[in-house]
RNA sequence: GCCCCCGUAGCUCAGAGGAUAGAGCAGAGGUUUCCUAAACCUUUGGCCGCAGGUUCGACUCCUGCCGGGGGUACCA
């Protein structure tokens, strides 16, 4: 029972109908309106924060006692409303019967003063927390794969997996971002057979990685007439895992030229990796591991390959090593498992990567429990129950699947350059004067583009459309970006310190309240984020905050004139801007979280 | 064939046992003697894919069907 006013809530309600109903506590005291902790979590949120900050719904209870909701609410409620007048630590609710829902309101200034106080003292750590304490939280995100172009495809698993890096950060983890770059594998034969046909070094001068990735395309073309290619690429890639010298020169090669190309897409937009340690680490680090589920008696040969055969669970057989003694990707992630739990000792293991590889990682966890299980490792020490695969749906394009290897692509880096000079024009259109036009539009651009993509609950496949990821209205990045501006503006114009004569009962119109309401439950919004592995509840809050300080900001009076925040009024200025400046803080850390910045004038 | 995911307003999406199914975009109308109009207000628009079932209560859970997508061992 983390929330205080939820707990308090629960502990006077398992009271309050104790005294109002005592034959029932004899008769049935297994009920759960007698139970604080399970009251708390039958709490929900109402529909309008006008009818109450909390509600319980009753009709659960009057179906068991056989009686009707709303009467049996109204003798409730009066016990409970009584027990706030006698009893100061409960002074600050008080309790509403609408039909079978319990409401409870928490009083303006307590409310205000809950919410106000903890952010302008915790500032940009507000919502953190130590629960954490400092274990490690293990996430491979992004991954692309060398020789081919950054495409908007992988900016899901980009912006969802940095997202969880801060989120995981906040609540006191240690987060260990890890870059599984796709740098090995058959496409390397491939690759290698495509330079050798058609490629040179000239070819590769001005822009290598698209040059590289029209190369892929057309041996995917030709592939197609011409089946003997494919055996070439299996070659060269074996050629490649046995260390033959040229096969690896040009292996770097691409390598490098891809390196350079990312590197440059992540300083962009703020993406910081602890470890960029792509399938090739994990090369040397094979044999003893397939030694270690062969010694565990859990493999078998299988026309030529060796697998783990997962039929028991439903599973396709995981392959170790092909017929030709060459490891799959399968026998990398397995490695890289082992690998990181000695290396990292971690709490949790995330892995970011699109649903289509499902039955992968379920291959590939099942495989580390079996081994597990056979080496009788004692259960706390385990790592199978510590992994996760957060997976999210596919970016389409018009409806149709995005394929690499057909070159129906669009690249990451096109995408944020064609948002960035449209924030640029939307500036000189709105606001010329501003000092710094090329950061602003920077910060602008990219926030439009990681809001949109995280705008989509994870797990739906989501449609790529232009007009959507330029749009700056509505529910979008800039949106809340303007806001923040606005918000910074106002601070700017008040031009004295906050947090000083404050008087919270000043804060009593209904859209005050709504935004106090709002901020107050920050924190466990974060926590809600982590525990569903998903940014787009923060996205969801955040638009929600937003619109909840817009109708503040141009609410009108009784005389029809906007009840500006700003007035003659000193105290009532002060303590508006307190709640201003509260507002700003969550805002620009909830954008924060999501890894877009927050500029103080656009 | 088998397994998994998705189907909500013209479009893009929230809601995932509870109150009258909500936002944004697009359409119509309005708000600024300027606390940044990238905003705000009003308004049009819904057999929540279809049919059963469970429940005090179903867009939400279960079963079947229809439609879209993915996976289904030597690609990742």
């Amino acid at each position: 029972m983390k929330d205080k006013f939820r707990k308090d809530i629960a502990l006077l309600t398992a009271e309050a109908f104790a005294l109002s109903f005592p034959e029932v506590k004899e008769h049935h005291s297994e009920l759960f309106i007698f139970d604080p902790p399970q009251i708390y979590s039958r709490l929900e949120t109402p529909r309008d924060s006008q009818m109450g900050n909390y509600a319980l719904p009753l009709f659960e209870l009057a179906k068991a006692l056989k009686k009707n909701p709303a009467e049996l609410n109204k003798k409730l409620a009066e016990s409970q409303n009584g027990l706030t007048l006698e009893t100061k630590e409960f002074s600050h609710l008080s309790f509403t019967v609408a039909g079978g829902f319990n409401n409870a309101r928490i009083k303006t200034e307590i409310l205000a003063k809950a919410a106000i106080d903890s952010v302008l003292e915790e500032e940009e750590s507000y919502g953190s927390s130590d629960e954490g304490q400092g274990r490690k939280i293990v996430i491979d995100f992004s991954s692309p794969n060398i020789a081919k172009p950054f495409g908007i495809g992988h900016l899901r698993s980009t912006a969802i997996g940095n997202s969880l890096y801060r989120i995981y950060q906040k609540l006191g983890y240690t987060s260990v971002g890890i870059n599984h770059l796709g740098d090995w594998g058959t496409q390397f034969g491939k690759m290698i057979v495509a330079y050798r046909k058609w490629g040179d070094e000239k070819l590769l001068q001005d822009e290598p990685v698209k040059r590289l990735f029209e190369l892929y395309v057309k041996f995917h073309k030709e592939e197609e007439q011409d089946t003997a290619l494919s055996d070439m690429a299996r070659e060269a890639f074996k050629a490649l895992e046995d260390g033959n010298e040229e096969a690896i020169a040009l292996w770097q090669k691409f390598k490098d030229y891809s390196m350079a190309d990312f590197n440059k897409i992540y300083s962009m937009m703020g993406v910081h990796f602890d470890y960029q340690t792509g399938e090739s680490f994990y090369n040397d680090k094979m044999d003893a591991v397939i030694e270690r589920f062969q010694k565990a008696g859990l493999t078998e040969i299988s026309d030529g390959a060796l697998i783990i055969n997962l039929e028991k669970f439903n599973l396709p057989a995981c392959l170790l090593r092909r017929a030709d003694g060459a490891t799959l990707y399968a026998t990398r992630d397995i490695t890289g498992v082992l690998y990181r739990w000695q290396t990292f000792n971690f709490e949790k293991a995330l892995y970011v990567v699109c649903s289509a590889q499902r039955d992968h990682f379920r291959q590939v966890f099942k495989a580390i429990e079996l081994l597990e299980e056979a080496e009788k490792v004692p259960v706390e020490k385990r790592i199978a129950p510590r992994l996760v695969h957060v997976e999210f749906g596919w970016i389409k394009l018009e409806n149709a699947m995005m394929s690499t290897r057909k070159g129906n692509i669009i690249f990451l880096e096109d995408v944020l350059n064609k948002a960035i000079s449209l924030a640029s024009e939307k500036i000189i259109e709105k606001n010329p004067d501003l000092k710094e036009i090329d950061k602003t539009a920077k910060q602008i651009g990219l926030g439009a583009v990681i809001f949109a993509d995280l705008s989509t609950r994870k797990e739906k496949d989501v449609n790529f459309d232009w007009d959507k990821v330029l749009n700056f209205e509505g529910e979008t990045g800039p949106y809340l970006q303007y806001t923040h501006a606005r918000l910074c503006s106002l601070i700017r114009n008040y031009g004295k310190p906050i947090n000083s004569n404050i008087n919270y009962a000043y804060l009593n119109n209904p859209e005050e309240y709504r935004v106090l309401d709002i901020i107050y439950r920050f924190p466990f919004i974060v926590r809600e984020v982590a525990d569903a592995y998903d940014p787009n509840l923060m996205v969801s809050y955040l638009l929600e905050l937003a619109g909840a300080f817009n109708k503040v900001y141009q609410r009108k009076s009784a005389d029809g004139k906007i009840d500006k925040i700003i007035s003659d009024d000193a105290d009532l200025t002060a303590t508006r801007m307190a709640l201003v400046e509260s507002v700003r803080i969550v805002i620009q850390e909830g954008l924060y979280l999501l890894g877009i910045s927050a500029p103080e004038e656009m």
